[in-house]
DNA sequence: GTCTATAATCTGATAGAC
DNA sequence: GTCTATCAGATTATAGAC
């Protein structure tokens, strides 16, 4: 279908502007030139400005969700539940980190107005839950995990803010997770992971 | 002076307005209309309207540097090391908490075009500086210093895109601090703070 | 220092021809 | 589905009278 085809290009133009000129600030005019139209006519494919962010936030969230699954697939035959985590962190972290507009609009209310429709936040939900699932599998619940997703946030945070395209936070992904699952596992762990700092 | 006063209640108008609007999601009418002033009369004041948030980030840091000051005084007394680091987070997460629009325009990149005046980011670098101030003298310097502010970050982030106006991270921020310390410090601990959770 | 007037431009969105 | 034409308004900022 030649519709998707312009849809899908409208969304790629859409995320190339955002992040250029910083999130939403774009018009549809500066839009519809890139795409090889006029403004008025990006309205045949969306009822306004804002459902062309919902269609961006989906296509992220898709993203995240296809990522989850190949990393966890890959670690599925180890069965370590440990490591499982310990990967599952670091992959988050990275598309996170990788990609700092799409976090902007995936995790933090920054475009004034926009409210996900149902289907996105359904597909944002399962991401999201599919992305806890191995902390959870360890026992670690929900007082425990809001650490937890705070250390992850904050690297993710700090990483864009501070040393965007480098890696000065990510590097610490491996020893935060060790971190936090000492302080919630101490016994399942002595063998793995001695990321720890030497005194 | 008759003109400081205009020039404070402008800039105190145009925090109100970003709290409500979003930050910066103001225009110079908007803001002259709240301080009885035509929008045109505002740039005898201000040259642009960068030029204002560059007041707003400027008294923000001023805000940021007289809490530290404020919380280090009363701890100087005890001289505790440790629990001055474990007040300063606290100070820090709470002061940046209370107020996510400041939180924004202090620690995140998010209005377009805004760069800090070279006497703004001086002030801002002299309240960082006392903020890190305790944990560096605990012998807590770069690569673990990232994993700190990483965490300080991510309660931060999460509290007030999460829970705002609540504590439900905010309240996580001493077993956080313990954590931390006892990943870098695990000799210095065995008195204090127990705040770890029981298996 | 505040005003009116206005420049110069951008904004999202709609109507209707083709 | 794309276009022209246009609405109805917004925007920051400047010029110059008072």
């Amino acid at each position: 279908m030649r519709r998707q085809a312009s849809i899908d290009e409208i969304v790629a133009e859409a995320w190339e502007l955002s992040r250029s000129n910083g999130l939403g600030n774009f018009s549809m005019r500066e839009l519809g030139d890139r795409v090889g139209m006029r403004a008025q006519s990006l309205y045949s494919y969306f009822a306004s400005k804002l459902e062309i962010f919902d269609a961006m936030f989906l296509q992220g969230n898709e993203q995240l969700l296809e990522t989850m699954r190949i990393a966890l697939d890959a670690m599925e035959d180890e069965g370590d539940p440990v490591a499982t985590s310990v990967t599952i962190v670091d992959t988050f972290v990275r598309f996170c980190t990788s990609d700092p507009i799409r976090y902007q609009l995936l995790f933090q209310r920054t475009v004034p107005g926009f409210v996900p429709s149902e289907h996105s936040y359904a597909v944002a939900q399962e991401a999201y839950d599919l992305s806890v699932g191995p902390l959870r599998a360890l026992g670690i619940d929900d007082p425990q995990l809001d650490l937890c997703t705070a250390v992850v946030a904050g690297l993710v945070a700090q990483q864009i803010s501070n040393d965007p395209g480098g890696d000065r936070w990510v590097r610490l992904t491996q020893q935060a997770t060790s971190m936090l699952l000492r302080e919630f596992l101490p016994d399942v762990l002595s063998h793995t992971h001695s990321t720890r700092s030497t005194t």
